[in-house]
DNA sequence: ATCCTCCGTGTAATCGATTCCACGAGGAGG
DNA sequence: CCTCCTCGTGGAATCGATTACACGGAGGAT
């Protein structure tokens, strides 16, 4: 593969030359511009990432470690990174931890050893050493969706309170007591925070959160599943099953079928993260949707601002109810359903 | 962040010897070797990757540049084929292409500056000319899924021509006898293969495949959507709805539903590429099956193989139908569904 | 005792870019 | 006519690794 020597060859010219018209340089004069431009088409030649990252000490790459592909919110939401960051000229490295702390160590690792410029993370879990190490000697990174407590990194991730106390209004309204949710981990920050939200929500109606009403999932299918059959098992099974993320209400609907039973006539089911099949499954699933997109390109914003030497500021943005049929006919009688209830805030 | 020299410094040797020591060459004593690597833990020292790969040519990093990331199929393969990069010491790069032909060449062309050892690709197109320049030039890489014609390039794929005679035999069978597909671009194998092999298996049973009943889809589900509406206006609409892809099989649902018709009792429906929330849409929906983790790890190891210097065989996959209610009521009366149809290939 | 062979190690070249510095030519100003 | 800038250009250092080559010392063979 042609070099810049080569170039530099047949135009005539010093390698200094070329650099300099590649890089868009003033005291090039015309007709060695014009050289330079003739044999970089003749030879098809492309600067060398590499070597130019080495000298330059910056890869123009981001890196993103995110939980789980498979998951359609992780996908969306990397996908808007990638366009958020290719339109301010940087490529982006994923690196898929599968809800396992020692993968997300192992793509961490290997993202700080290509000297990426800035990490954008969304921990599994409370923080792998790799990761803290990086954040304190400097290396810029924003958490997007999950953080890590106590870390002096931005946040930026949706607030689901609201949403999720509009659901339990929705619960409520529609005759429902007996609340159940499948959690996320809890070493992660939205594993813990939905259920406190949900439980807080309840609250306010004066419904308990019983413990056995609260099943430890990992944000997989199978979990959801798993902890859908203990709930129907139960002397008193919950009417509603909430699941915190949407494989495991996925999870959560074979059980139910599994059974031979339906929703929402023998039980009602919501989840937090709406994905497009929603609209289409039997039924269509209540469900609390973030903004994902959103998310994305401002975690990408606010990590080039860091990169750049700013701040990097915090984001938080507000997630929506949206009501469909999985808990219970809504108010209105007949499809198409009506506007969402939504809380407005103050 | 520490370099060599500083490790070498630390640990009172040369850089020569520091670099024997983490490359595991044998002639370094058992005392330098010990010193180095206290030095290396005391300094949290990692090799710079991108110094590394300028000095020795290569990057044990893969692009892979598939044509669309929301969709579950890609993302699948995606995490396959990195799992099995993995595996082989690799890491892998992904390119999302958007069915968009100008970002398909914007990522190979990023990957290619970044001097990756090796490409697999899923082409969105007839093939950009920075593709076939690469391939030309003796890149090594390594189609998946799709691949374009007259390129001497491995193909890894799967052939759904007896999955798609299988469930022309299965509509067949449920007296279904107008059937129509939503195809994808023309300019994708893929796209023309399924209607060739619907046409096909169609003229198996002396039945046509007019023009009408084609509808030019792009492999999204907006054109799904607006396909199948213009099956819905036809004087004489098809009787089943066959999409070429698992999105446009949801914009095709999409459109029935917003007609307020019902699957199967008005239109059936079936899709190529299986997912899981298939399982769960209203109704339950036949799927043709493509084995996507076997084809991911195929195509890695066909290209591993051509990166050392190999062949790079090409494979080739059976896909299989997987039997569900949207095209009517299997043979067997009730859920759970009996084994799917399948054709042994004698 | 001499010579040859390893063995462990260091010096320096190299990969392909960027960029500081020096230099020569030419124009402007005194 | 001489001096001083400016401009375009080239030479060479540099980034952080790998690796060919040279070299000194130890040990074995003769």
């Amino acid at each position: 593969m042609a070099s810049i020597k080569d170039v530099a060859a047949e135009a005539g010219v010093s390698v200094a030359t070329v650099s300099r018209v590649l890089n868009g340089h003033p005291s090039v004069s015309p007709d060695a511009r014009t050289r330079v431009l003739a044999a970089v088409e003749a030879l098809g030649y492309r600067p060398n990432a590499v070597a130019r990252s080495l000298r330059t000490a910056q890869t123009r790459t981001l890196g993103l470690v995110i939980s789980d592909v498979l998951n359609p919110y992780f996908t969306e939401l990397a996908r808007s990174v990638e366009e958020e960051a290719r339109a301010l000229g940087y490529s982006v490295i994923i690196g898929n931890a599968d809800e396992r702390p020692d993968l997300q160590d192992h793509h961490v690792t290997t993202l700080l050893d290509r000297r990426i410029d800035g990490l954008l993370v969304s921990p599994t879990d409370g923080g792998s050493p790799r990761m803290l190490d990086a954040a304190r000697a400097g290396t810029p990174m924003v958490f997007v969706d999950r953080w890590i407590p106590g870390v002096d990194v931005p946040v930026v991730r949706s607030d689901g309170r609201a949403a999720v106390r509009d659901l339990v209004a929705h619960l409520h309204g529609l005759g429902h007591r007996r609340l159940a949710i499948i959690a996320g981990p809890a070493a992660t920050t939205t594993g813990r925070e939905r259920v406190d939200a949900f439980r807080e929500a309840l609250g306010a109606y004066g419904l308990p959160l019983p413990d056995v009403y609260i099943g430890q999932g990992d944000f997989q299918a199978d979990s959801g599943r798993r902890v859908t059959e203990g709930f129907l098992d139960l002397p008193e099974p919950p009417e509603v099953v909430f699941a915190a993320d949407n494989l495991m209400a996925l999870g959560a609907l074979d059980a139910v079928r599994a059974r031979g039973m339906r929703v929402p006539d023998d039980i009602a089911l919501a989840a937090f993260d709406d994905i497009r099949w929603f609209v289409h499954t039997d039924p269509p699933i209540t469900a609390i949707a973030q903004p994902t997109g959103d998310l994305g390109r401002a975690a990408v914003r606010a990590l080039v601002d860091r990169i750049e030497g700013g701040a990097g500021e915090s984001v938080t943005l507000p997630a929506r109810l949206v009501v469909r049929r999985s808990c219970g006919e809504p108010a209105s009688p007949q499809y198409p359903s009506p506007s969402p209830v939504r809380r407005s805030t103050p």
